[in-house]
DNA sequence: TGGAACCGACCGACCGTTCGGTCTACTCTA
DNA sequence: TAGAGTAGACCGAACGGTCGGTCGGTTCCA
């Protein structure tokens, strides 16, 4: 009944190469390493139905190393959830610099948000996936909620600039669009042969505006 | 900390009238009414993050009460998730059986599947969550997949017969799509004086083939 | 030799579940 | 029609087990 998947840890190897060109370092976890181990394992069985023990199983040490490198679970989700929204963040500030072309800041809002899906794809994956049971994922929701309507935001002036078409409420097609973009995380895996974040990007941005149907 | 919303049971009421036109009898739960609080409790904090408790506390009644009317918590999962699937397979039954017409199919599929989702909200939403950390839960997934499977077949039967647009992998399409689709879940809440499931679907249809730019 | 990295043993709290029992409405019978 | 019997709905207390987290070490390298 257990799936027994034994260690896949990927610690740092030789933190530095110190002084000496000398040899490797005995593998260590940093806590960014042992986070980007957490988020795996929390995106696979949700952060709820992990256990400490599940991660220490999955990182290869100890439940009481885990509490070296970090607070504790909370301290995980934490950070990473602000890696998902300090990189989306930083998008729609940049989006919000470029000068008018309405239409153009939603087209490239959201050809952005699925590229930093792609790259971000676990972190981002466990943002989308909190529910609100401690006051950590309270205020990850309050953040993600904020984006969101930054996002519908974009898509208001663009409809008001008469940019979109005018039989749908810009506030529905909003929540369309962008629950599009987020599904992403549901099925995309990385990897040579599949498709790149500008492959997955320009199909979203394609289907967005223009539509699935022959013309 | 705890947020305290005690009881919203919605028992049922007289449950039989007996011979006698008598009055009502006394409100008693049926495992159905009892599945009802317990998805609603699944849904808001998840079903690992829902205890025994908190579904007692949900349905007014105590923990060990909940038993007299089903297995256990992971019956009531099941139960939960089988209602949405017993809906969208139907439907897909119905579809498949319709004349050729592929790209009319392709749009129906679309319309009645946010119809399904919005109708049984709670349900559709249960199993579109569902973690893979029970046997249970594999078998929600499993069963799940299929209905993609059989919905992205709809998609390359109507790409085959050439009434979508030739520059998207009809795969990756059909992902997209239904990801617009299953999203709604995330935003949609049923009221006087909000979009109505026909709202929703008619909308997602008009942007999935014809796209949000003006023309 | 100091400190980072790690470990095994353990803690109180809470988990899903079980058990013995109570209360009440209804049915059956004398 | 009184009263015994039955069955369903529910409860309080407790079960074995697991949870997130702590503590007092040991190891090992700079």
């Amino acid at each position: 009944m257990n799936s027994q998947n034994t260690q896949s840890s990927q610690r740092v190897q030789d933190s530095q190469r110190a002084q000496t060109g000398a040899a490797a370092r005995r593998a260590t976890y940093t806590p960014d390493s042992l986070l980007e181990v957490a988020v795996t394992v929390f995106n696979e069985r949700g952060y709820d139905g992990t256990s400490m023990e599940d991660l220490a199983r999955a990182a290869g040490i100890t439940k009481s190393s885990i509490y070296h490198h970090v607070k504790g679970k909370e301290e995980l989700l934490t950070r990473g959830v602000n890696r998902a929204l300090d990189a989306l963040n930083a998008s729609l500030d940049t989006l919000e610099a470029l000068p008018d072309g309405e239409l153009d800041r939603v087209e490239q809002a959201v050809f952005r948000a699925v590229q930093i899906l792609v790259d971000e794809l676990p972190y981002v994956t466990l943002l989308l996936r909190v529910r609100g049971n401690t006051e950590a994922e309270r205020a990850a929701q309050a953040s993600r909620r904020a984006i969101d309507q930054r996002l519908a935001g974009f898509v208001e002036r663009a409809a008001a600039a008469g940019a979109l078409r005018t039989d749908l409420d810009p506030r529905l097609a909003s929540r369309l669009v962008f629950g599009m973009v987020n599904s992403v995380v549901e099925w995309y895996r990385p990897g040579p042969g599949r498709w790149s974040a500008d492959d997955v990007a320009s199909a979203v941005t394609h289907v967005v505006f223009d539509g699935l149907r022959r013309r």
